[in-house]
DNA sequence: TACGGTTCAGAGGTAGGACCTCTTAACCAG
DNA sequence: CTGGTTAAGAGGTCCTACCTCTGAACCGTA
């Protein structure tokens, strides 16, 4: 049989022929030329039109490959100016994070139950890493925050910039990127569902106190607890409400 | 003094204009109807030049906009056939930034702290919201790990397999999401950095067992505790290798 | 009946030109 | 020194034309 000698062959030999589209070869090179440092951190391109000149390619196939580079955060396209090369900070490495959590559409309440889950261990981690300047920068949201609170400014976004701000303090790019992507999933969500809205109040600006002690002591332990304490708070405010 | 006039006027009261690229608008008209389901896995779009004409944009921008949801993995353009809607799963949206992310030493060591803050709540949330069902799955899954250290199977992924179970455990959607989102990055990052592999060993055997035992006690303060041991001893393997 | 070739329409891929708008810098006028 | 004008460079958008791939319908021949 003709078909068991076509088995009883292993090698067919035949290469694939493949070729893709242009951007893609175009952003390949481009990501050798920084892997090899030739292009290096905040390095101008050439205009598009010249650049489609030396690839050989259409400026539509340039601009393709670029938009692919910015969304990587790889470039960057300013407009009326040019394109410069960007080593993305590791905060930007993490930023699929966001549509990875997007996508799975989660109800408000885990969102809500996630926080519980993971902001303890941030704080915690904010007091071990905590150093002057992220301690600066802590006090700061603390007093936007009881500013706001008292009237002054918007109190939405304080309680959410005061969170971020811990987040901020651990230093940790990972621990930053997660907490803005779940944030600004539950900034969405509030302006589509009041239920998932409260009003920061007094009790509030103490939890807020107290977290910020323990985390100035650079006690772990204590600021892991604060952090699970207040959020028990919130949670209580939201079913109270509802 | 005009400055101090300016100063005193809290509220500028001027919007920002803004408006961006037109492909980044269309962009975001898609992952809304993404996100709210009204495109759903396996769609065909219309035809780039149908679609130019219904966003009023032109086919370029449609185009451009195409290209991004592509690399993000949202859409799949077959050439001669049409666009096709995808939901793809954490794995492939990590994908395209996998390349890049090499770039970048701080990012990679800041997953293993990041899962030292978070872990723990995990384990304490899954020893929460224990079920019959999932606990089965957990056995199964520290069952499969143990025969793997025991040679029998892939030791590499049985041990990223039963902390994922641990997180499907909690039935939080968020937190299955997120936690997904970083072990593919970190398996990503133990095929680069031989130093981020460790080898499991009888002593991650006890942990793991240990863990569950917190678990099926529904107790959530030792779950998280045991967790946190657990991750330290890996931490410290780590740094022993190297 | 089965296989292979042809044709055709639909859709993505590429090209190139035209024009708009933004940015910068140089220049000029008050 | 300030503000307006101008011009050049560069990205943003649009349009039109053409190429290539895919799939389906329609053949023909063996």
């Amino acid at each position: 049989m003709t078909a068991k000698d076509e088995l009883a062959r292993p090698a067919p030999a035949f290469r694939q022929v493949a070729s893709g589209r242009l951007s893609r070869q175009v952003v390949s090179q481009f990501q050798q030329l920084m892997r090899e440092g030739v292009l290096g951190s905040g390095d101008k391109l050439p205009a598009e039109r010249e650049l489609a000149e030396q690839f050989n390619v259409s400026r539509n196939s340039v601009r393709e490959a670029l938009r692919e580079l910015d969304l990587l955060g790889l470039v960057e396209s300013r407009h009326g100016e040019g394109t410069f090369v960007r080593h993305p900070g590791p905060a930007e490495l993490m930023a699929p994070f966001r549509t990875v959590i997007e996508l799975s559409m989660p109800a408000a309440e885990s969102v809500m139950e996630f926080r519980m889950a993971f902001e303890p261990g941030v704080a915690a981690l904010a007091a071990a890493n905590l150093t002057a300047e992220r301690e600066q920068t802590l006090l700061a949201a603390l007093e936007r925050f009881e500013q706001a609170v008292h009237g002054e400014g918007a109190v939405e976004t304080s309680d959410a910039d005061f969170h971020l701000a811990v987040a901020q303090a651990t230093g940790n790019p990972t621990v930053i990127a997660v907490h803005a992507a779940v944030y600004e999933l539950l900034h969405d969500m509030r302006k589509k569902l009041p239920s998932a809205s409260y009003d920061p109040h007094d009790k509030s600006v103490a939890g807020h106190r107290a977290l910020l002690d323990a985390i100035r002591a650079r006690d772990p332990a204590r600021a892991g607890r604060v952090m699970h304490q207040h959020l028990s708070d919130v949670a209580g405010e939201l079913e109270h409400q509802a």
